[in-house]
DNA sequence: TGCCTTTATTAACCAAGGTTAATGCATCTG
DNA sequence: CAGATGCATTAACCTTGGTTAATAAAGGCA
């Protein structure tokens, strides 16, 4: 589970009679927003292809980065799927984005009428619960520098693919020192 | 879903007959492991009473803690789970502890039977997912002094069960730094 | 092409937290 | 009860990262 197939989880979703009926197919500039802090929105994106962040703006103003989904993948708001409430985040593409979006009380639907979706989508989640624990140990256990190094190491692609300063808030840091650090590593 | 009901979550999932018949009450003493980090360990424990500490021990010889239980829950490791390798963190009894434990394959099992089941723990995972979304929020966006009075507002009666030691270690500072910050705040 | 914006780097200074060590206090245990 | 252990606090010093500002390079756009 290391790895989540999410080509077979997407054509399984993506192939189910309520999806292809409600799916609606969505294209994002990038820069453009799939849904912002403060708003309400219990769509369920499934990407085709690009690039997405999503990001907390706090009080003070700043912008920390929650996570990145790149080229494929299941995305939305917890908050406002399950608790009809503003979402604590934004989604923005940071490339030009493929979705097919639907109402995620689809998604609540299908699964009783289709105990293999249901299972697939259930592994989905724990998978994602599985990438949140590595998450929350890079945050809490490890050094700026150890974490920038983790995050180039597992994924070096993405790393390619975004700016400085997106790293460093997706690490908890400035611009300016993931520059020191990469002086250091150098 | 801010609250969730454990009294009824874990009355629903103990009456169920496999749990009744597989379910073994198991009592731990303060200081002793549920399991420990390393070891693989797949049985789901349902608590009744105590308070439980998830820890990690890093390469330099130095613990954070990921999260408490207190009083009621139901816990485990994902990663022997799911996927029965090592779990990356310990369980350890700061309290004497109640719990009732069985092996995690029963769960997937009842949950084919048992679709009501199934849903409840559903509505666990995702209540625990949207749990796991804020301590992102506050690991990565809170100050250690925000982050301090967030855990004491909201957790008030597990802070006083709790050392000044594991308080840090669950905010990822040391207990002099939270010292310091109890002085500044006082 | 030239202008403007964004990005990356570096420097100098400041603030927050880590480290080591000492002290007082409470609790446990023989 | 006495000694030992663990907890909380404080001080002095060090390390890391934040802040402000300046500069240079790269990319977008008219």
């Amino acid at each position: 589970m290391d790895k989540f197939d999410f080509d077979q989880f997407l054509t399984r979703v993506l192939q189910h009679p309520q999806f292809e009926q409600h799916g609606v197919e969505s294209y994002y500039k990038k820069g453009e927003h799939l849904f912002s802090q403060g708003e309400v929105c219990s769509d369920v994106f499934c990407m085709r292809s690009g690039l997405v962040k999503f990001y907390f703006n706090t009080l003070e103003g700043k912008e920390w980065i929650k996570s990145f989904v790149i080229d494929k993948g299941v995305l939305g708001t917890r908050s406002s799927q399950l608790l009809d409430i503003a979402s604590p985040f934004s989604a923005l593409c940071l490339e030009d984005t493929e979705m097919i979006r639907f109402p995620y009380k689809r998604f609540e639907e299908a699964c009783f009428e289709d105990l293999e979706l249901a299972r697939a989508i259930f592994q989905f989640t724990q998978w994602l619960g599985v990438k949140k624990e590595l998450r929350e140990y890079q945050l809490l256990c490890l050094s700026a520098e150890e974490a920038y190094q983790a995050f180039v190491e597992s994924n070096p692609t993405l790393v390619d693919r975004l700016t400085q300063i997106d790293i460093a808030r997706y690490l908890g840091i400035t611009p300016i020192a993931l520059s020191r650090i990469k002086k250091r590593l150098a």
